[in-house]
DNA sequence: TCTTGTATAGGACTTAAGCCCTATTTTCAT
DNA sequence: ATGAAAATAGGGCTTAAGTCCTATACAAGA
């Protein structure tokens, strides 16, 4: 079994202390670096490439959320879990939109803050009880809304069409004929693709859309 | 746990009554479709998508080493497991090559069947006892020839060192710069993957690669 | 109502990608 | 020694891919 690495983010540095040391009790669990701003948050993650990041989302510059949207950006595959002081549920959503897999109350009781570690390490996510009648609301709320975007990175449900079939090998060509849509339109949504997902051409992107599990293999 | 579904090739109806049987009794296996030669096997294995091909080798027209390569190349996730009727060890390097798993003679107990499906759909590779000494002297002489070829799809190192490139994204200029040659020659060993893979642009290499684990995510 | 997001598509352009040849050099296997 | 495979690279060519901009139509949120 592998350690966890995980990386710590909080502008406060006694709460970066506290943290460090209840992760470093952890067996199964190592703290690699620790950033004290947005900035920072994003640059150490990258290099590190952390299998989680424990993000405070309440920060000077820029903020939590704002960093974890760059860094799933670019690496998908990183696990992000938003601190927050309170039950700031204002944010719950933007989070999720942003690619947060959990999110937690600093006052948590540390045993379940390594289990939601390892839990989202396993690509589950999590967030507090209190907010989960706040999720199947909005869940509901999306679903009758005809089932609005709440796509991957951002991404519109026709850009993943776009992209399941650009992972799949086809060219544009292909692509528009099974959609029925002009070859002009395929390049659009690509562009737009790119652009979401942080790419340069078809092939990043169908490596990043299997990465990200948009497609599957 | 999801059945393994099981896809049966031999010319003669009987064997295939015979292992469709056998099979069948298995509670986690279920045979998928049957085929009597060459061609239809990789018609069928290409439309079902099986986990597990259970080849013969000796058939008329396409036998079972070419249908292999076809599959193979086509849908490298698929396992192929050999059928022989007596010890014809002449064909067993060939298989290899060709990329099947499993090598197994047609006289095999039920149990040892059934047992080598499972773990060929686990990723594991089998041959019969009396044909591993074969397997290591083989071994030994490909190493001792300095380490020649023996890379997946019949690439060669410089070729999985581009392929590997294309997989991570990288451009023709990247991909030239980081090996220290032009990019013509990029494109050249770019031209010979594509024609060995099957496939037809630098995506469809990048996704054939990753499937067939000639890289890693 | 006005605005925003999504899907569609065309014009016009640049360039990366890919193909087909030919050719040289090195390295091995025979 | 000789021949084959592998790695290198260039010429010359075609086209797919991608960018930027504009524009229309529709649906839905504010």
């Amino acid at each position: 079994m592998k350690k966890i690495s995980v990386l710590i983010v909080d502008d406060h540095a006694l709460v970066r202390e506290g943290l460090a040391k209840i992760l470093s009790m952890e067996e199964g669990i190592s703290v690699v670096g620790e950033a004290e701003n947005g900035e920072r948050a994003v640059e150490l993650a990258l290099k590190l490439k952390p299998d989680i990041v424990l993000m405070d989302i309440n920060m000077p510059g820029i903020n939590g959320i704002e960093a974890t949207k760059m860094i799933k950006n670019e690496m998908p595959e990183i696990g992000i879990i938003a601190l927050t002081i309170h039950d700031q549920e204002e944010y719950l959503f933007e989070l999720i939109k942003a690619g947060a897999s959990g999110y937690v109350l600093k006052d948590i009781r540390p045993d379940l803050l390594v289990q939601t570690i390892f839990g989202v390490a396993r690509g589950e996510s999590f967030v507090p009880p209190s907010m989960t009648t706040k999720i199947f609301s909005e869940l509901a709320r999306l679903s009758s809304l005809s089932g609005r975007n709440s796509f991957p990175q951002g991404l519109t449900r026709r850009e993943v069409d776009v992209l399941r079939l650009v992972a799949h090998g086809d060219s544009n060509r292909a692509i528009a004929k099974k959609l029925f849509i002009s070859e002009k339109t395929v390049k659009n949504h690509l562009t737009n693709i790119f652009q979401k997902l942080g790419v340069e051409d078809r092939t990043q992107a169908a490596i990043h859309a299997v990465k990200s599990k948009i497609v599957e293999l």
